[in-house]
DNA sequence: TTGAAAGCGGTACCAT
DNA sequence: ATGGTACCGCTTTCAA
């Protein structure tokens, strides 16, 4: 049971209080704000760095009744979190906010194949103080669970049917943005490898394509796979070269799409951008590997992870004003393959 | 300060031991093991499900003095710790070992670039009872921390000089079959891309290369390159073949390198495999995107992180036979580029 | 402005 | 085997 670190035994409030020759009482108001004159200040702050006092999180965390921790869910398959472009930077940019807020950012992540409902036993357990939620489904039982307890938490993207807060981009306007300069391009049959049609980017990035073609849309040129998947985009891109010879564009729902799409294109002797224009989504390391580079949508992913945190900072200080949808800005950069 | 979600108080030991008609040093022992009467266990249990007790961390931490959270220390900047194929891996595996001991996961990223001796701090500030920690270097200040601190930890990979336990990969001996396996192919001028020669791994792959060749070795045919990047590859492999045009076989320090120096190979003119075989280090999602298909090393990211912390776990249980140094399986994966 | 004291929710030791 | 009780380190009334 050598747990701890023998060491010498780590000063508390106590060891400090004497060393300043105050109360215990008076410390602990110099550390968290009240009524302190400045004399007792002094001899405390040099007291703390004397006997090197650092607080105690547990002791902490009991009286005030709270954890001090957020959890980071994610719910998806191990291998995909992996893929995904995204979630890496949502989390860093989370975790810088949660611990520069003195936040302990904790990583759940539920692989979808097993138990959903280890993570609502964990949520409802109290072991954290608020969530942020990557990647929730329509349905999901993570965000019922979530609703039940009113625990503070906020969603990065925005499944239908969520009351929380979340922030997202607008992947509609995107898709737009997107499929208007292709034409504007000149691009006269443009297709699109849409995926992931059960979460909210995917149909939105959807929606956006259908809009900005408006009376042009032709449903013949949208392909659909599963994944945003580099394997998806080529088998995508392949059945869509198929019924549509004549295509002169292609919207893809992510870079690793537009990636395969790029490979299928080639492999059946078309050239990007001179035959085919090619757009991905995302802005992830897939677009600048590529040859040509890859115009695409910019994601912030590291600032979408840092408002989400910021979002259930703001509720667990009881800030009422915490507005529930929050959008942030994805610009389109066009390189060279479109 | 509406922290914790209004709703009823959440029930106690005490509350569990009124119901059950006990005190509460018998929930205690049902709860930790201790001898109690197979009629107390029983009325206990129910009188948890009844009241629906779920225990108190902090409380728990605090009479144990305990945090129950190992840090999760990844030394690089954010943009590496992104674009690494095999953090995610090792995350993940170290997360999925820790929870199912009861231990929550902190993930600490160290900017390198930023102040090192935050991360001193918090280790030292006891929020955590141990840490794995990942690509540390040669004289890291961390692993000066940890050991002055004698706090539980494990290292992912084999700085030298460090004294703790570490797990890791055979990158020479990797190297060495890799390399093997190309002569016996019939490769006879065969140059390597090295990469980050400051860490143990980059320069354990050189070193095995330079043992498989044994007199054949000519050092003009290794080329440096400061990053384990597809842009570092590229750059590398235009200046390797310049110096050594009837170069047919190249092994790259990682499997980004490997596409960077396929592309550059592509652009020289060059067929992979026919006239140059490539193989690459990491298998990670590179290298069933190239074509063709990379050769490459298989690295078992997760099973690194889930030893790792294994590793930490049993030192915090005291157990007094921990190896000091656990070598995973590393296999060499044979596909299409070689 | 400060000190004293009462818990926060558990665990572990001590008698019984 | 069980109950009683002291205590883990800190915050927060309440008096003074």
């Amino acid at each position: 049971m050598a747990a701890s670190p023998s060491g010498p035994r780590r000063s508390t409030v106590h060891d400090v209080a004497r060393a300043a020759g105050v109360s215990r009482g008076t410390v602990s108001r110099v550390l968290n704000g009240g009524y302190v004159s400045e004399q007792a200040r002094e001899a405390i702050h040099r007291a703390i760095s004397e006997v090197g006092y650092v607080p105690n999180t547990a002791a902490r965390n009991l009286v005030r009744q709270r954890t001090q921790a957020v959890g980071f869910i994610v719910h998806e398959p191990h291998s995909l979190f992996l893929e995904d472009p995204n979630i890496g930077g949502i989390m860093l940019g989370a975790n810088t906010t949660l611990s520069q807020a003195d936040y302990q950012m904790v990583c759940v992540v539920v692989d979808t194949a097993r138990d959903t409902d280890r993570v609502a036993r964990y949520l409802s357990g109290g072991f954290v103080d608020g969530a942020v939620i990557v990647s929730a489904r329509h349905q999901d039982p993570i965000s019922d669970v979530v609703e039940r307890l009113r625990l503070p938490v906020a969603f990065v993207g925005h499944p239908p049917g969520i009351s929380g807060a979340w922030v997202g981009i607008d992947n509609r306007g995107a898709a737009e943005a997107v499929v208007s300069r292709l034409r504007e391009t000149g691009r006269r049959r443009i297709g699109m490898i849409a995926a992931a049609l059960d979460r909210d980017s995917g149909s939105d990035r959807l929606a956006g394509f259908r809009a900005a073609l408006g009376d042009a849309f032709d449903p013949a040129l949208v392909e659909t796979v599963d994944l945003y998947a580099f394997a998806d985009g080529a088998a995508g891109m392949t059945r869509l070269l198929e019924r549509a010879p004549d295509l002169d564009g292609v919207f893809a729902a992510s870079d690793a799409v537009a990636a395969g799409a790029m490979q299928a294109l080639r492999a059946a002797g078309r050239r990007v951008p001179e035959d085919v224009g090619v757009v991905g989504f995302d802005d992830s390391a897939w677009a600048t590997r590529t040859s040509p580079q890859l115009s695409t949508v910019h994601q912030p992913a590291e600032g979408l992870g840092s408002a989400a945190a910021a979002a259930v900072l703001a509720q667990l200080d009881g800030d009422q004003s915490v507005r529930t949808g929050i959008l942030l800005d994805a610009p389109v950069v066009w390189r060279d393959s479109a």
